[in-house]
DNA sequence: CTTCCACAGGAATAGGGGGTCC
DNA sequence: GGACCCCCTATTCCTGTGGAAG
């Protein structure tokens, strides 16, 4: 047992690594120069220019599919202008509004950022609104908010209006609220994946909000292979990738929509796959173990943290090879409730909870209309079926479950 | 051409758990 | 302590619907 651990660790610890800098791969670093963006740099450098000299730029739209730079570029335009801005009431914040979850959350984490205590919950969130904009009056400050992924904040349609009325008054700020006189002010810089956004947004909103749109369309696969290259010199010592590794995970992660952040991932994996077991490079089954260990990771890990019902569902989904209507899965799933004691929800909880393996990419489930025998849903898995039970054998409550059969 | 299946998915509502404010 | 707030899960009740079977 210890003799194991000892080989690993006198692995890595004797042999030197391949990675010179391995930060350089992490998500969210900024890289000092920035490939394929020039146009879109200058545009939203442009457009909030006027800010050093204390005026305020008109709100802005980041467009792009995932993995096409924009949250990077918006973050590095953001610490440029930093170095520029002597005010200390210039304030930036950054964001991403998924993570944060709820628009409570967004406006206590917005209160946060310019010096204001929010409770996590209990107030309304007309009061938080409030609280920020005195705030910002009192103070003179002003804000540049940048909201990442701001689609969550209005494609729930169960908060659609919430978030368009939140919105609205945050784009009313500077000509309702701060009427006083103080110079204070708020720019929205919105950045969304999801192309159809503008569906939920109110008209009202849309016209202030998308004064100015700036589009990031993907990476080519040549072009994901300058930015690998790019990265490679920084993070990898000399010589441990080489220019085949390179087009293989350009070729793996660009082909369907060049998303460049997949393909830094798979070369951070690929790299500690190749050191864990102590080589000076990188060879081409460490970028095909890393697709799948990157893949595995990622259904087990959404799949471990599902509570109980859900998995119980996604369980239920998997005994169907082929796919079944809802109205089958549900029988299933009864009968699992039965095996585990636990009390079945409805059939119409578990037809959300569908959607939302859906939306988590675990399943399809599009509409089928079989005439006669009526609609449903076609549910599928999208995984392996065993990534499934094998996550699941490891479940406190699932375990008996297997241990039965 | 009509019927009618097997659901989809919206709306209203409840309740429990987190809290603040006065 | 009471009024009130948000968030999430879940229930009940409901209306809507594409197309094979008749």
């Amino acid at each position: 047992m210890s003799e194991f651990l000892d080989d690993i660790f006198n692995k890595i610890s004797s042999g030197k690594s391949i990675f010179k800098n391995r930060e350089v791969l992490n998500i969210d670093y900024i890289p000092k120069r920035i490939l394929f963006r020039e146009d879109q740099i200058k545009k939203i450098g442009e457009t909030l220019s006027p800010i050093i000299k204390g005026a305020k730029p008109s709100n802005l739209l980041l467009y792009g599919k995932t993995g096409t730079g924009k949250t990077m570029v918006a973050r590095y335009v953001i610490n440029k202008l930093n170095d520029y801005i002597k005010d200390q009431n210039t304030i930036f914040v950054y964001l991403n509004c998924r993570i944060d979850g709820t628009l409570y959350r967004v406006l206590s984490e917005i209160g946060e950022y310019i010096g204001l205590k929010i409770p996590f919950t209990g107030l309304s969130l007309s009061e938080v609104e409030k609280r920020i904009f005195n705030h910002l009056v009192d103070k003179g400050i002003k804000l540049v908010l940048v909201l990442d992924e701001i689609d969550f904040l209005v494609n729930n349609p169960a908060k659609r209006d919430i978030g368009n009325d939140v919105l609205y008054d945050f784009t009313r700020y500077d000509s309702i609220y701060n009427k006083s006189g103080s110079n204070s002010f708020i720019t929205i810089v919105g950045i969304s994946n999801d192309l159809k956004f503008m569906e939920y947004l109110e008209g009202r909103v849309q016209s202030s909000l998308r004064s100015e749109e700036i589009l990031f369309p993907p990476y080519t696969v040549e072009e994901i292979k300058e930015i690998l290259k790019d990265r490679v010199k920084e993070a990898f010592v000399e010589n441990s990738v080489n220019d085949e590794i390179i087009n293989l995970i350009a070729a793996y992660s660009g082909s369907e929509h060049g998303d460049a952040r997949r393909a830094v991932d798979l070369l951070r994996v690929s790299g500690e796959l190749a050191e864990r077991e102590g080589r000076d490079k990188i060879y081409e089954k460490d970028v095909q173990e890393a697709l799948k260990n990157i893949e595995k990771d990622k259904v087990q890990e959404a799949i471990s943290s599902l509570p109980i019902h859900e998995k119980a569902v996604i369980f239920s989904i998997a005994t169907f090879p082929n796919g079944e209507t809802t109205g089958h899965v549900y029988l299933k799933y009864q009968e699992i409730c039965n095996q585990l004691g636990l009390q079945p929800l409805t059939q119409r909880r578990i037809s959300a909870i569908i959607n939302e393996l859906d939306m988590l990419g675990l399943v399809t489930a599009p509409i089928i209309n079989r005439g006669r025998h009526g609609r449903s849903k076609k549910v599928q898995l999208t995984v392996d079926k065993n990534q499934i039970v094998g996550t699941l054998k490891n479940d406190e409550i699932f375990k008996l479950l297997f241990n039965s059969i």
